[in-house]
RNA sequence: CUGGGUGUGGCGCAGAUGGUAGCGCGCUACCUUGGGGUGGUAGAGGCCGUGGGUUCAAGUCCCGUCACUCAGACCA
């Protein structure tokens, strides 16, 4: 990366100080504006915007899969809350309670929902009554609290945006299928339009869902070395269903607890974009969810026929389906450039006399900083192309190969250390005998913790990278945010 | 939560030893501008995060508090 060209100097390069470069992106960007509480932020319309694309891409995905929206309420009474013992003990210390209502002290308080397991299990223990009943595939599109500690803009907010999807089906299988079928929308969604390469796998128990059988997730690598969870998915058994009272009569007429699975993904894909793609000119956005997609900048828009011919080129793109802006501003054709560098969007047109005699523009791509000549009358075809084929395709092949420089197999805990030393943070990958003890120690001694236990399973070795003793499985280990 | 740093026009900063605020960018108007933040002229805009204290006098000193930030601990 430092052979980049800078060019645009408000922010911080990244490889000086990537925690400031990130802010400095979600600043510069005009993603997100602090507000007066601590780790509330406000996303603004050109981050609001990618989220909007981001919902909807993965809630006609949740469609397609047979979901339907619901929406719960945001309080929790707190006996509700403690029904499932697990469940109460992880949230527990980072719940906001309302304690009042106007002047009132209230009889019971209500916990700000963190997560809403418990309101869509008492919900389902009133709903379902039968086989019949099964399977309820719900989500919701909502916000929720949690009292962070630390916050970063997306990446660790006390209040945001996520998706949550709520099961409940009548075997065990179907939820273990469920919980599955979501991770893979999640990793599809991640790698096709996110253009962000992820692992899949199954978190260790120390690392499952407050009140999980197991849980799921895919797992991400920053530019920066860090791990990145970029998605949930959890199956529950029958636990919550047991300690809600959710019970069906099955076709048996026997009395029986429901299966039960929960998923999620939140505004932190939009950090995971920012770290994944942006450079030292600000953020790069992959197509699928980039508010504008391609903008026209007109060159020496005073003389004659250079706006007609960009409003021209403007409406063949934007019939063509393309998220187009032409920026017909006073500002100089050079702060265009880099405004819009700034702001990440993937396709940039220059269109000025000089190409308009030719009867052809220039097309900035903005990942990779190439410029191309083309002819006006293929540029809805090359801009399709570029969005839909070649833009993806790269960005997704920068974000794999740094991924795999990045990534370490190694067999001991001296060679994890000089591994991290040599090359940088990065993912590990190495055998583990399942104890959590030697989890525990590898993370102490070495910084990195287990992230998954990935699905494709490699055989580095026979013994665990801690004890010496029989490995189990390869372990994802990694610094996460 | 622990430890460090920071809060002064919209943004970035300067304001030894206390004396009542200054610069660059941006903004507004007009002119200029052909390919990487074009150049010029004139103008507007801040009581110094917030609450208290010391003092004749506080952006400057003291205490509290809130927010931002970095490192750690914690984090479905």
């Amino acid at each position: 990366m430092a052979k980049d060209k800078k060019l645009v100097s408000e922010i911080t390069s990244m490889d000086e100080d990537f925690a400031q470069w990130y802010t400095d992106i979600c600043k510069k960007a005009e993603l997100v504006e602090y507000t007066s509480v601590k780790g509330c932020m406000v996303i603004r319309p050109y981050g609001y915007a990618i989220w909007e694309n981001i919902q909807k891409i993965l809630d006609a995905e949740f469609k397609a899969t047979g979901h339907e929206n619901v929406c719960m309420p945001m309080f929790i009474p707190e006996s509700l809350l403690q029904k499932e013992k697990d469940h109460v003990e992880g949230f527990a210390p980072e719940v906001a309670w309302v304690t009042h209502g106007g002047t009132e002290k209230l009889e019971e308080r209500l916990c700000v929902r963190p997560t809403s397991e418990t309101l869509f299990c008492e919900h389902y223990a009133n709903i379902v009554h039968s086989y019949r009943d099964l399977p309820k595939l719900y989500n919701q599109w909502v916000s929720v609290v949690r009292w962070e500690k630390t916050t970063r803009p997306f990446l660790r907010s006390r209040e945001f945006l996520w998706q949550e999807g709520h099961t409940i089906h009548a075997t065990a299988e179907e939820a273990v299928e469920e919980t599955e079928r979501m991770l893979n929308v999640y990793a599809d969604f991640c790698e096709n339009s996110l253009c962000m390469p992820v692992v899949k796998g199954k978190k260790t128990e120390s690392d499952k869902f407050a009140g999980a059988v197991s849980t799921y997730a895919i797992e991400a690598l920053m530019h920066d070395g860090k791990a990145l969870q970029a998605g949930t998915s959890h199956y529950f058994g029958d636990g919550f269903a047991k300690a809600f009272g959710i019970e069906y009569t099955d076709k048996e007429n026997k009395r029986v607890n429901p299966h039960q699975t929960s998923w999620g993904m939140t505004t932190r894909l939009i950090g995971a974009v920012i770290m994944t793609h942006g450079d030292n000119s600000g953020l790069v956005l992959p197509p699928a969810v980039a508010p504008v997609q391609a903008v026209i900048v007109p060159v020496a828009q005073h003389k004659e026929g250079v706006l007609d011919k960009a409003n021209e080129l403007y409406a063949q793109l934007k019939n063509a389906g393309v998220r187009v802006k032409l920026d017909d501003s006073e500002n100089s054709p050079g702060w265009k450039f880099a405004e819009y560098e700034m702001k990440g969007m993937p396709v940039r047109i220059e269109i000025g006399p000089r190409d308009i005699e030719q009867n052809q523009c220039v097309v900035a791509v903005r990942y990779s900083g190439e410029k191309l000549t083309v002819s006006l009358d293929k540029l809805v075809e090359t801009v399709n192309d570029l969005l839909e084929n070649v833009i993806p395709k790269g960005m997704f092949d920068k974000a794999l190969q740094n991924r795999t420089e990045k990534t370490y197999a190694c067999t001991n805990t001296d060679e994890i250390i000089t591994a991290l030393n040599e090359k940088g943070d990065g993912f590990v990958k190495a055998m583990w005998c399942g104890e959590e003890a030697c989890e525990d120690e590898v993370k102490e001694k070495t910084g990195v913790g287990s992230r998954c236990i990935p699905f494709e399973q490699e055989q580095l070795s026979d013994k665990c990278v801690c004890c010496g003793k029989p490995a189990k499985h390869m372990v994802y280990w990694g610094k996460a945010y």
